[in-house]
DNA sequence: GACTGTTTAGTCTCAT
DNA sequence: ATGAGACTAAACAGTC
C-alpha cells in the first residue's frame, strides 16, 4: 500500500491534457458551456453522472454529485465509445450502479467537498451516501472498506480530536506530506492501456465537424469540431491507431453490460475489463475519474506526471520548476490546460494571478505520455481554505461554472480565445 | 452497543 | 509469472 494514491487518477482530469484527440471537444465546451446551459435549460453537470462530458474525457470541475442528470452525449445515438449508453444514469439517484470510483477517490471527493480541511468519518459516510445512492442501499460493509482505506492509504492522515471536542473518532484529511514521497520517484502508478474509441463516435465527430448543424448545434458545443481540430483528430488517429484499437466485437458483446447493475456482485467478473471501461464511459461523468476511465482515455490525455501535480497542489511553496524531470513535454506537442488546448510554446505562460503554472521542458526524448502538470486552484484549496476562506470551493458548488473551472487568468485566456 | 480505527488475509485485475 | 493496487471480509481493541 506504499503508493495507494494511484487511486487518485481522477485528479488528473483536472489538469493537463496533452492530446489533440480531446482538445477540440474540451475547448469548445468550455467556450460554449453557458450557451449549452441556456439552450438546454440545464446546468452543466457537476456530479458523477454517467455518460456525460467525462465520457469523452470532458474535465469537469470537482463537484458534488447532483441529481440533475444531463443527457449530454447520450443524446446522440452510439456516440459514446464502447457501445450504447443510458439516457440518464445518475449516481445520486440510481441505487443500482456502483460508482466506479475507488474508495480512495470517494474519500477524497468527500473531503474536498466538505469545505473543511478535515472531516470526520461520519461526514465521509454521509457525503458518499448523499451523493451515491448505491451506498444507501448497499451492504454496509462498504463503510468498512472506507475505514480500511483511511487507515491504510498513506494519503489520508488522521487528526485526533481535541480533548475538549465532543464526538466520536477523529478527523481525516488528505496528507500534504504525501507529496514528498511523490517526489522521490518511488511512487508508481499503473500504466494506462491503449485507448479504444468507438468508430461510431469518431464518425460522429467527423459528421459534426461538417457545417451541417445550424447554430443550435452549439448547444452541444463540445461536439463541434473545427477544421483545425479535425486535423488534430486525424493526427491523433495516426498516432493512436484508433481504428485498429477498436474492437466492435468487444463493444457489442459488452455493450449490454454497460449499465447493468452491479449490486450484489461481490467480485468483479473476470475479463470484465472492457465492460468496466464501457461502464466508466457510460456512467461516470465526474471529473473525478475512475481507474477505468483513464484506461479508455489514457491515450487521449496521456500519462503525465501525476505525482508532481499532486505534490505541487499540496505544497503551495513548491515550484514546479523544482519538480525535476517529471513532466517533460515535447515542444511540438500541444497541451491541454484545464481542458483547453494550448500550444506548448504558449503554455509556458506563468499566470501568478490564477495560480496556474505551466512549464515545458526541452527534453524531447522523454515519453510522450509524461506530459505536464500545473497547479490548480482546486488542488490548492483543501489545506488552506479553512484558514483563508477566500478560495472558491469547486466541490461544494452545486453548479458547474466551467469558465471558472477553466479560469487561467487573463493572459492565458486570451491565448485560448484566439485558439478557439 | 454502536461507532471508530487498525490489522490481517484473501481475491481479483492489471502492469511489468 | 510476478508484483502492485484495489477491494472485500473479518477480527479485534478502543472510545463514546
Amino acid at each position: 500500500m506504499e503508493d495507494s494514491l494511484t487511486s487518485l487518477y481522477w485528479l488528473q482530469e483536472f489538469s493537463i491534457l496533452n492530446d489533440s484527440g480531446r482538445q477540440q471537444v474540451i475547448s469548445t465546451s468550455q467556450h460554449q458551456s453557458k450557451h449549452f446551459e441556456q439552450q438546454l435549460g440545464v446546468e452543466a453537470p457537476a456530479s458523477p453522472l454517467a455518460g456525460d462530458f467525462a465520457s469523452i474525457g470532458m474535465p469537469l470541475t470537482p463537484g458534488k454529485p447532483r441529481a440533475t442528470a444531463v443527457p449530454a452525449l447520450c443524446t446522440l445515438p452510439s456516440l459514446v465509445a464502447h457501445g450504447h449508453c443510458p439516457d440518464e444514469v445518475d449516481y445520486k439517484t440510481n441505487p443500482h450502479i456502483k460508482p466506479l470510483y475507488s474508495y480512495a477517490t470517494l474519500i477524497c471527493m468527500a473531503i474536498q467537498a466538505s469545505k473543511k480541511s478535515k472531516v470526520t468519518l461520519s461526514c465521509i459516510y454521509q457525503w458518499i451516501t448523499d451523493n451515491f445512492c448505491y451506498f444507501c442501499h448497499a451492504d454496509p460493509n462498504w463503510q468498512n472498506s472506507i475505514r480500511h482505506n483511511l487507515s491504510l492509504n498513506k494519503c489520508f492522515i488522521k487528526v485526533p480530536r481535541q480533548k475538549d471536542e465532543p464526538g466520536k473518532g477523529g478527523f481525516w484529511k488528505i496528507d500534504p506530506e504525501y507529496a514528498e514521497h511523490l517526489l522521490t520517484g518511488a511512487y508508481k502508478k499503473r500504466r494506462m492501456p491503449p485507448v479504444q474509441i468507438n468508430p461510431t463516435f469518431k464518425n460522429q465527430l467527423r459528421m459534426i465537424s461538417q457545417p451541417v448543424m445550424p447554430a443550435p448545434a452549439d448547444v452541444m458545443g463540445f461536439l463541434h469540431v473545427d477544421p483545425e481540430s479535425q486535423q488534430l483528430l486525424e493526427e491523433f488517429e495516426e498516432v493512436t491507431g484508433l481504428d485498429q484499437n477498436w474492437d466492435p466485437h468487444l463493444a457489442e458483446t459488452n455493450s449490454s453490460d454497460c449499465c447493468s447493475a452491479v449490486k450484489g456482485s461481490k467480485r468483479k467478473q473476470p475479463n470484465d475489463h472492457w465492460a468496466g471501461s464501457a461502464q466508466a464511459l457510460c456512467r461516470s461523468s465526474s471529473p473525478l475519474l475512475t481507474m477505468e476511465e483513464p484506461k479508455v482515455l489514457g491515450s487521449l490525455m496521456g500519462n503525465f506526471d501525476w505525482d508532481a501535480l499532486l505534490n505541487s497542489a499540496l505544497n503551495d511553496d513548491l515550484s514546479l520548476n523544482e519538480c525535476g524531470p517529471v513532466s517533460p513535454i515535447p515542444q511540438n506537442r500541444n497541451l491541454m490546460v484545464h481542458g483547453i488546448h494550448v500550444n506548448s510554446l504558449e503554455a509556458s505562460v506563468h499566470s501568478t494571478e490564477s495560480n496556474v503554472l505551466i512549464k515545458t521542458q526541452k527534453d524531447r526524448d522523454v515519453e510522450l505520455d509524461k506530459e505536464t502538470f500545473l497547479e490548480t486552484e482546486f488542488l490548492q484549496c483543501p489545506w488552506t481554505e479553512e484558514e483563508t476562506g477566500n478560495h472558491p470551493d469547486f466541490l461544494s458548488m452545486s453548479t458547474v461554472n466551467i469558465n471558472q473551472l477553466f479560469d487561467l487568468g487573463g493572459s492565458l485566456s486570451d491565448v485560448i480565445d484566439s485558439k478557439i
